[in-house]
DNA sequence: CTCTTTTTTTGCATCATCCAAATATTATCC
DNA sequence: GGATAATATTTGGATGATGCAAAAAAAGAG
């Protein structure tokens, strides 16, 4: 059917256009995140200190990324490296005092943005939305 | 809702993904496009040539990155800039005629990697997953 | 003809992602 | 114990997507 192909053209639109709407509400409440990096710092507010490794396995990008990822949340001081003491090649990952003082206030603007865009949209589709999401997610 | 926040963390993990395994099977195929290069090229498939800010328009990205996927589609032969002859700023982008001959081929392995990501869900969800998509996107 | 608007390009910056190789450390095998 | 393999992370280099601002070129309005 034609939507199967459209599914893939609007995942594409529609992650471009989120992603560029938190980057403005972020903007406009000061908080200097990019997408990932909230996933991120959101992951770890979460579950608490995690190595990369298991930051990588939640968030399901590579290891690349998270290095990145973090180099640029320790520059901003919200999370911190610290060497394992059980195993020295390994990496536990802190959110720091400034980074648990963005927790709240950030998280609420994300779900506010989530709320706006899916504004008027049933309860029970957003179920079916979000069940596909992760199901298409498993299959690949 | 908790569903709310996961929307938008799997969008982002499903777009990626969707990438990722369309450009493998582009590669194992000797196709050469990236997801966004295809997105353009398919829009010139079905509707015939389209100036850049159409193309902008219809893909809903920016003309700087249109303009980036033009470029890229024309080094590689499969498009061609046409000035227009009713106004002369306008680029009229067309197919050539390698660009034609990848369409039918190229067009079925896009639908067939959606297929397989789709695989297993019921019709009934994916129309509403097809449709919650349009109307994010809209609500943006 | 000047001023404004529109279409596209250019240059520059950031970010996300990928690959391959390097580093440091730990685990394993003989 | 020492060589070897496996693991966690980093580094460097590349590509690609996106964004912003300014430039260039052409068209339109007054």
């Amino acid at each position: 059917m034609i939507l199967v192909k459209q599914a893939g053209v609007y995942v594409n639109i529609l992650n471009c256009k989120l992603k560029k709407y938190l980057a403005e509400v972020f903007k406009k409440n000061n908080v200097n995140l990019t997408a990932e990096q909230y996933l991120v710092m959101d992951t770890l507010w979460n579950e608490g200190t995690l190595t990369q490794q298991e930051i990588a396995f939640i968030i399901q990008k590579d290891k690349n990324s998270v290095t990145q990822f973090i180099d640029n949340l320790e520059k901003k001081g919200l999370v911190a490296r610290s060497v394992s003491k059980e195993d020295r090649r390994v990496n536990n990952i802190v959110v720091t005092k400034e980074g648990m003082a963005l927790k709240d206030s950030t998280k609420q603007l994300a779900i506010e943005t989530m709320n706006k865009a899916l504004e008027g949209i049933p309860e029970k589709d957003v179920l079916v939305f979000v069940d596909v999401l992760k199901k298409v997610c498993a299959n690949i």
